[in-house]
RNA sequence: CGGGACGUAGCCUAGGGGCUAAGGCGUCUGCUUUGGGAGCAGAAGAUCGGCGGUUCGAAUCCGCCCGUCCCGACCA
């Protein structure tokens, strides 16, 4: 009974799954490829959501509902988009019991049917910045799919904007992706580089994608949000254009980004261990369980005791559950909450009331610590605190301790451990080299590796000097590689 | 979409042509317990993934299909 999680060194997949099912957080569909949010599961996805929802109404943003819908022909008028996603796509074809004249497609992204919206809604100036935010189910039709991190139908957020200018443009999708960094990093403990994708690894439709990368726990990189600078490619594929300040036409300039129930996944694969999930206290169901431990002759003053506690952490702003269920005991209890991932522990019998004392537990670390009932409300809420930081920084410092400089192709072999291909996991997690920008050296090395090219770091551009890492050639840019989700 | 593994009660597993499909865990009832996955007694729970075939007889053999996982291919 003891052993219903994988251990990760066993098998990462496995790990995982077990992981996600045992805590509840998502089930199997009877539709290949889809889930089920349980509501444990859905219950983080909230606190994400809701996190973002506030950040992005502070800057700016309304939220809209566009249909799920979208006529073929739309998906069809920007060439690169329809290109990217046709292979994706679940077209209707029939609806009440007739054949449709035109098929409709189920949204993979709502740029079409927005944009075609956004044609009647702005014809001057005046009318910009256009900042539109939706939560909203898309569909893309994965082959092989993973509780949380790819399914095909998945939850997420797209905001869309239109602009006067390219600079103000611009400007919003480094703004936004800041927003993604922040709130990634800070709320679900998440280091993350920031970067620019490669021409071959970006949007269908953008002329740039920024993107938020993050390191697994198996060293793997995923993809935990992209805001894309589409230019004026949408703008013209549906003719929106604007009276200038000046009096001329022109087209508008637009974003879009996105972050999804991936996030989730994000969570579970940067911080838990074999004994379950670990979550960040922002972002967790409840931050403090409390198991009362009693006989039948103190179970009364016990709970009485516990109860009185709790509603002192609650009228604090802590969030806490009483799990004072008679079915089950104490050891069972501790067990379970730590699968479910609750980020503190409160331990209550009759001997803490007698000592006056709470025995706090916390999930990342298994620390033990007593704690004076009359300190419970700040102790509580500095373990809290500190569960939130040294999540972030124990994730930081895995990452930088395999994120390696590599300077040549050998190198990059060795580190992707390119012999033991296929089998084992023999990834050295990010390498950091000199890239000369062909799509052909991230091929040639794909092909060798199955390492991609994941961003070119931010902030991390200056001082390119000597040649790629893959072909020899004169180096234009610096960039992370790595093994990717 | 290709290769591999698997599918028997909510979960894990046994049974590989022949009586009523077996066990553990969990669940329910009662009693008793509770400081790291307690104990006793009783009970419920299975169209053996689906369809078709072979056979006097199929969970078991054969074919097709579906699903899950792994490895590839593919994939903002």
């Amino acid at each position: 009974m003891a052993d219903k999680i994988t251990p990760k060194e066993v098998d990462y997949s496995q790990w995982y799954i077990d992981i996600v099912l045992n805590a509840k957080l998502a089930d199997y569909s009877p539709v290949k490829g889809s889930m089920v949010i349980r509501p444990r599961g859905y219950a983080i996805w909230e606190r994400i959501r809701d996190e973002f929802d506030r950040r992005f109404k502070e800057t700016g943003h309304q939220n809209a509902y566009f249909p799920l819908l979208i006529p073929m022909s739309f998906l069809e008028k920007e060439a690169e988009h329809v290109e990217g996603f046709a292979p994706e796509l679940a077209v209707v074809t029939h609806g009440g019991g007739e054949k449709l004249e035109e098929p409709y497609c189920i949204r993979p992204t709502s740029e079409t049917i927005i944009w075609s919206k956004y044609k009647d809604w702005i014809q001057s100036w005046r009318d910009l910045p256009l900042l539109i935010n939706q939560w909203a189910n898309v569909l893309r039709w994965e082959k092989r799919t993973r509780l949380f991190l790819r399914t095909s139908e998945f939850l997420w957020q797209e905001g869309h904007t239109a602009h006067e200018t390219r600079e103000e443009a611009e400007e919003e999708t480094l703004r936004m992706l800041e927003v993604y960094r922040d709130v990634v990093e800070r709320h679900l403990c998440i280091p993350v580089v920031t970067g620019i994708k490669s021409e071959s690894e970006k949007f269908a439709g953008a002329v740039q994608t920024y993107c938020i990368e993050a390191m697994m726990q198996d060293r793997k990189a995923l993809q935990a949000g992209t805001s894309h600078f589409l230019g004026q490619n949408f703008a013209k594929a549906f003719d929106v254009k604007f009276q200038t300040r000046a009096g001329n036409l022109d087209y508008v300039w637009a974003t879009s980004w996105g972050v999804s129930t991936r996030l989730v996944g994000a969570v579970i694969m940067t911080h838990s261990d074999d004994k379950g999930l670990v979550l960040p206290p922002s972002i967790a169901p409840e931050e403090v369980v409390f198991v009362p431990i009693y006989k039948n002759d103190t179970k009364a003053a016990v709970l009485a005791y516990a109860n009185k506690i709790s509603v002192e952490l609650k009228a604090a702003g802590v969030r806490v559950i009483v799990d004072s269920d008679d079915s089950s005991s104490p050891g069972w209890k501790f067990a379970e909450w730590e699968m479910r991932g609750t980020p503190l522990r409160i331990e209550i019998g009759p001997r803490d009331m007698q000592a006056e004392k709470l025995v706090l537990v916390r999930r990342d670390s298994g620390e033990k610590k007593f704690v004076p009932v009359a300190e419970a409300v700040s102790a509580v809420k500095a373990a809290l605190a500190d569960i939130q930081t040294s999540l972030y920084e124990k994730a930081k410092a895995f990452r930088l301790e395999h994120t390696q400089d590599v300077t040549d192709l050998p190198g990059l072999l060795e580190f992707f451990g390119a012999e033991g291909m296929g089998t084992a996991d023999a990834h050295g997690g990010f390498a950091r080299a000199l890239w000369c920008g062909s799509a052909a050296c991230e091929a040639d090395l794909k092909a060798k590796t199955k390492a991609t090219l994941r961003c070119m770091p931010l902030g991390d551009q200056e001082g390119i000097e000597g040649v790629c890492a893959i072909c020899g050639a004169p180096a234009k840019h610096r960039a992370l590689f790595a093994r990717n989700y």
